[in-house]
DNA sequence: CAGCTCTTTCGAACCGGTTCGACGATGAAG
DNA sequence: CTTCATCGTCGAACCGGTTCGAAAGAGCTG
């Protein structure tokens, strides 16, 4: 690979001129400015990148972190990879992606060696043992998922708590007055998967409000557990009219199960869910829900970055940042 | 952050004695080897990446890159994700991942600055333009998928062909006489992926051999195509016996379309497929097939990369491996 | 005790960029 | 015709590691 110096050389210049000229920090006349970029052109000159963020201290790299649970219904988690990856390299980074088990000591090893500029953490628990290790090692970092205590960085999440509560109401206007709730797998709530709970208890207490009858129960994430639990359900509350469904793996299923009981939707029992819009799209779900779109929050996580590692004034103070849920109406209630 | 020279001033040493201590490449007395230690203990020392990177030309780093197209049935790709990731780190390495839709300038942009140490090329297709870059940026690259020509890079991939003679084997040895074989889309095909007539070939001749009849269709991929499609095929070919599906999404919606047209397995059709270990376990998906590991691919092709980057002697010449199907019977044939 | 080897450590150079201060040439101002 | 900016360029220092050659000191030999 050809250097600077080379470029340099070839172009019968010195080395910071030609740096000068390839940065634009400093008037080069046009003429050497020319032969500089013929000599680039010629060399094939790419920068190194290391040497370039030994002296700047910059190396245009974040940081991915995930983690993975075996018993996860898989989609769930790699949906936000791709949003985040494209939004880093609209803003001229790259994404280092570390699945390490353990979170912590992998944020120390990437960003002790100055591997990379910023972090984005992804599907942040409640009590997120990773929270220490960012705070370590001093480096900016975009939450995804709400933890208790944020320490003082950005995060971003869906508003699960108001998600739940416009679906009730949007059950309660339709008069229903016996609810079922499906909430994801009891090992989420274990894990510290605060959108559990926001959303259960944001459906619970509105139910509690207007006065509807409201089971909540915690789905599987496999099947055949899956239809018996369904099937379970539904057998032990003949008197519900309607559905809240918030656990994918479940609503996948969920067409097939119903369908099974000879019950019709929404003829016999309305339904409604929360599920993220490429899942609803690649599973065609034809249920009433709350779409939330993983692709804006990993966009959004990745501007917050970026405008913290780059110190733009309009960082602003930390934010904790809710995304309002949108509800989409596909006719599967009355 | 501290620099190795806090750490030998701390120390009472020369940067070089540090350097040495840390990496055992010369002998250093067990006492100042203890005061280092005790050093970079107490300043929390860890080496600059780009620093050692700068020197030592090698980044501990390996590109691995994806390419995302909208019409796909997501989970494919990713499934080779976390395993690369998680074998790349066990041996030493982290990924740096790419999703540009442009991947050979993506390959020049992360090779030509020498951030990566090698690459590792996900859903290889059979004229791949990313192959071109790979042999203009003269890194190691293991490729995933089979290229037409490998131009002398290291190939793994299912054998595809052996797997759909296998099942075709399978189903005449049962009996069956007249089949029905459902690829994946065709657009698939135009993409480049070889894997589809890879398959479809091994079937067909496999089919001809035995002189069985095979109605070969491409399938679609998403929903509601995928049931008028599949209805629409079954129709027209009421004498068939069995059905051979090289399809995620169809696999996938298969039961439930199957129930629908109170068509039993294996009573009234046997059925074999092709899918991956995790996505069968997934939708648990009660069908004989030849279960493709991504894991286990992910991981061989980082370990082979690794064993080019370092030249390690028992890397031998340009490997082309085509991992041999197994297939596991869960009953849907008879 | 001179001469040699071995062990342990140091200083300097180097990797490939960026950036600061300075310097010569040019043109404008006084 | 000085004086003084301004422009374009250069040389040197620096970022934080690694590595080579050499030096200092200890121990051994003859």
């Amino acid at each position: 690979m050809a250097t600077i110096g080379d470029v340099a050389r070839h172009a019968g210049v010195s080395r910071s001129t030609v740096s000068y000229a390839i940065s634009g920090k400093r008037a080069i006349s046009a003429e050497t400015r020319d032969r500089i970029a013929r000599a680039i052109e010629e060399l094939d000159f790419t920068p190194n990148a290391g040497a370039r963020a030994l002296k700047t201290a910059q190396t245009m790299v974040l940081g991915l972190l995930l983690q993975f649970h075996a018993d996860e219904f898989a989609p769930a988690m790699l949906q936000y990879v791709l949003p985040v990856s494209e939004a880093a390299r609209d803003q001229g980074y790259d994404i280092l992606m570390v699945t390490d088990p353990n979170g912590p000591s992998a944020i120390h090893r990437i960003a002790d060696s100055d591997m990379v500029d910023g972090i984005v953490l992804l599907d942040v628990t409640f009590a997120d043992p990773r929270l220490a290790a960012i705070e370590e090692v001093r480096k900016p970092a975009s939450l995804i998922g709400l933890p208790r205590d944020p320490v003082g960085l950005d995060v971003i999440d869906l508003d699960f708590g108001e998600a739940a509560r416009m679906l009730v109401d949007h059950l309660h206007e339709r008069g229903h007055r016996e609810i079922i709730l499906i909430s994801p797998p009891h090992h989420v709530v274990e894990r510290g998967g605060s959108y559990v709970w926001r959303f259960r208890d944001g459906a619970v207490e509105r139910a509690a409000r207007y006065g509807l009858q409201i089971h909540p129960y915690y789905g599987e994430s496999r099947q055949p557990a899956i239809t018996s639990s369904v099937n379970g359900v539904l057998d032990a509350h003949p008197q519900a009219t309607a559905l809240i469904v918030h656990n994918d793996a479940t609503v996948a299923a969920l067409p097939a199960i119903l369908r099974d009981r000879d019950v019709r939707v929404p003829d016999d029992l309305s339904v409604v869910s929360l599920y993220s819009r490429d899942f609803g799209e690649e599973f065609s779900l034809p249920f009433t829900a709350v779409e939330s779109a993983a692709a804006d929050l990993g966009r959004r996580a990745v501007e917050q970055l970026v405008r913290r590692i780059t110190r733009s004034p309009d960082a602003g103070p930390p934010v904790l940042r809710f995304v309002p849920p949108v509800i989409t109406d596909k006719g599967s209630t009355r």
